[in-house]
DNA sequence: TGGTTTAAAGGTCAAAGAAAGTCAAAGGCA
DNA sequence: TGCCTTTGACTTTCTTTGACCTTTAAACCA
């Protein structure tokens, strides 16, 4: 018996291929009750499947006229992007390592001079001060992570 | 299903666009009329969408001749940044107001999309797990002041 | 003219409804 | 046995609706 979640990730790959554009969006409900299965099946297939090392983003809103919308980081043309991703960046990040990767987006054009100069502050001690210092390089290594994982929204486009 | 709230949310924000001057007038009754809702929820609309963190200001009267009036901030974008930095923003930020700040700064151009949507990440619980509760909403404070200094900086050049 | 009533606004709040998220337990298979 | 998968109960978030409240201008009347 070939595995279920196999079958809707591959449906979901299908989706992201048909469609023009790099996202897709899905009703978890409605998902989940054309193949039969719970709902938090959908979450476990987006989980496992659809991970930012892999080259996706996923966004979504509850209630009324939910959705969740996944985004598929093009592979070719940011390939600077893609092995960045694929790279895994570690867990910790000092101050100027995190300068690093920032300059890199903008040489590549991935962001723009003010977004840099915001990120640049926004990852600096100064601004994480009030953290302690283990701390502090935990959430810059999240927050540098979380910048490219966000770019992959913004793939060819 | 698209949602009656954002459809209404547009159309206001169209009216304004629309309009010479920072402001326009709505009749609740009538407009809830022409959406075929609940008056009430031209409220719910105006209290998610239209905050003081996004750079919206409002005024209304009651009884005959009544009305609600919509003002949105000016795009003197330096005493944009300086009005909001100088008044209420505390020492301490939840998510859903740090998300607010940022929506303002798209909506008045001062940041593009893929800055919106970067920083709408890095301010989010999930990317800022790993600071405790509380100090997690220091940090956010200081990010979010950080990036309206670094906009000041950069409307001066 | 000046108080009183009435109708015409808008405001509040809580409940119902509509998604999606979480987490742990149960099930299968190498 | 240990790691994926599957399931389901419970939670959280966002939207819509409706019943009831407050304010105010205008009309009415002594």
């Amino acid at each position: 018996m070939t595995k279920l979640s196999d079958i809707i990730e591959s449906f979901i790959k299908q989706m992201l291929d048909v469609n023009e554009g790099n996202f897709v969006d899905i009703q978890r409900n409605e998902l989940a009750n054309h193949f039969n299965c719970a709902p938090s099946q959908i979450n476990y297939v987006l989980e496992t499947r659809f991970t930012y090392e892999r080259g996706y983003y996923i966004e979504s809103k509850r209630g009324g006229g939910g959705y969740v919308r996944i985004f598929k980081a093009g592979t070719d043309e940011d390939s600077y992007l893609s092995l960045m991703l694929s790279q895994r960046m570690g867990d910790k990040m000092g101050q100027q390592i995190a300068f690093a990767y920032l300059d890199g987006l903008l040489e590549q054009n991935l962001i723009d001079e003010r977004a840099h100069s915001i990120l640049r502050n926004v990852v600096s001690d100064k601004v994480l001060a009030g953290i302690d210092t283990q701390q502090r390089d935990d959430v810059r290594a999240n927050v540098i992570k979380s910048v490219f994982l966000t770019l992959i929204k913004f793939c060819n486009e």
